[in-house]
DNA sequence: CGTTATCTTGACGTACATCAAATGTCGTGG
DNA sequence: CCACGACATTTGATGTACGTCAAGATAACG
């Protein structure tokens, strides 16, 4: 339950950074996993003239909950945390952004969640004028937010599914299924996940404590499921064991 | 745990009843409340021309998760449940649908989620290729679809905080302020709430069973802050001690 | 290498689940 | 109109998966 205490980015100017040199959108790595890639090449000056792109360091919050949302972002490197919390300090981690994804679409006038910086965040940001103007000219833009929308659509009623009804082992099961899907959807295969979320991250996405999150792992690994060489890696040993204990529906 | 026979619907020929009498689509009740409010009147016969009117029975399922994604629908009248299952019949409800929903949007092939008709149920069916095409017509329609998505995902979002984080009493609380939302959105105030689902639908989506649903029913009744003339209708007496309940964030 | 944060493990408590039975509700037909 | 059955809801007794509290073990870091 990290309070970050104040926004801190540094932000480099746009007009300076898109006119100075080649077009920073076109050579963005980003853009073919983001809804960028609507766009065609010819057109990106202009994307690249609305864009600001910002860096956020580690455990920095640049989303506030109820704040006006003045803008929208672009993850385009790193890893953020995207939460809700009660009153009482209660959290609710509802997804992890990363490269491509889009936050602050939310039609109402301010943000429903904060974001926080994980590791090192990049980040393309839009105002909200700005991006409804382009949207306006390009329809593409506006159909692939649209399905970017209805994926995570999807992806919000699987996590209710986990959340409302699974338990603690087909939680993890899950999120470790989950997590090893979006590397091999990132091309390279394999049987090993980094995970650049802390235990806390997992228990507050998952809706369980840490202590459970921690005896749960235990747990997997006992069952020769998973093994964890260090902290931050996890061998899948048994994917098929694996599938089954997230009650893969 | 209502396990539905099989889809039964009553299918009114469109062609039919479109050409012999006023457009259906100038009329439609529930037009003011959906995406369809998005097309001019004027190009109202297009939307009709493709729009299917379905009535389905309660119980029975229209929706069934994993079938080929062939058509979109909007209800028109009535409340359906919209779940998801484990394959050991664990059941999660992700919302209830109703007047002016708009059901199918993931772009994947299969549906993600079952639709089950709680009362009556009216809707408009639209085969993919038909709408997809209409939409290539009617950017303000796709940019319409844009905010409802983005809307529920916003609810999604606090459904996942209720799932992940709340306690039992403030999970039934924030299920009738949202409902209390409900009824005053559409238009008429008051402090009472006509519930269509069952408790078992009510324990299904917000992730406890049915007796603890009963039991925090009873505790809110005793402690003043609601009353229950009869099963269905549910009396806010406290509506500021509802909302803390809930813990409204 | 201390210092500090993160993670694991253990002992114990509790909110909610499970099992079981009583009560209430509603449709149907005599 | 009332009796009956089927089903939904409430209530009670008991169990348990996970939470809480607390202490070590490990890793991260200046």
């Amino acid at each position: 339950m990290t309070t970050s205490p104040a926004v801190s980015v540094i932000v480099r100017p746009p007009a300076a950074g898109a006119r100075g040199r080649a077009d920073p959108c076109l050579t963005c790595e980003a853009r073919p996993h983001s809804v960028c890639h609507a766009i065609d090449e010819r057109s990106l000056e202009r994307l690249a003239s609305i864009a600001v792109v910002t860096h956020v360091a580690p455990g920095k919050t640049f989303i506030v909950e109820g704040d006006p949302a003045g803008e929208f972002c672009n993850i385009t490197a790193g890893t953020a945390r995207i939460y809700k919390l009660l009153a009482d300090g209660r959290r609710q981690i509802t997804g992890f952004a990363q490269r491509g994804d889009f936050l602050g679409l939310a039609v109402s006038s301010t943000y429903a969640f904060s974001a926080e910086a994980i590791d090192e965040v990049s980040l393309c940001r839009f105002s909200r004028r700005n991006l409804q103007a382009l949207l306006a000219d390009f329809p593409a833009m506006e159909r692939c937010l649209l399905e970017v929308a209805s994926n995570e659509l999807v992806a919000a009623q699987d996590q209710m599914l986990l959340l409302g009804r699974k338990t603690a082992r087909e939680r993890l099961a899950s999120f470790l299924v989950a997590q090893l899907q979006r590397v091999e959807a990132g091309g390279q295969s394999g049987d090993r996940i980094l995970l650049v979320m802390t235990r806390t991250d997992i228990a507050d996405y998952l809706g369980v404590t840490i202590e459970t999150v921690s005896r749960t792992f235990t747990r997997l690994k006992a069952d020769r499921i998973i093994a964890l060489p260090d902290i931050r890696t996890v061998v899948i040993a048994d994917r098929a064991r694996l599938n089954e204990a997230a009650e893969a529906s």
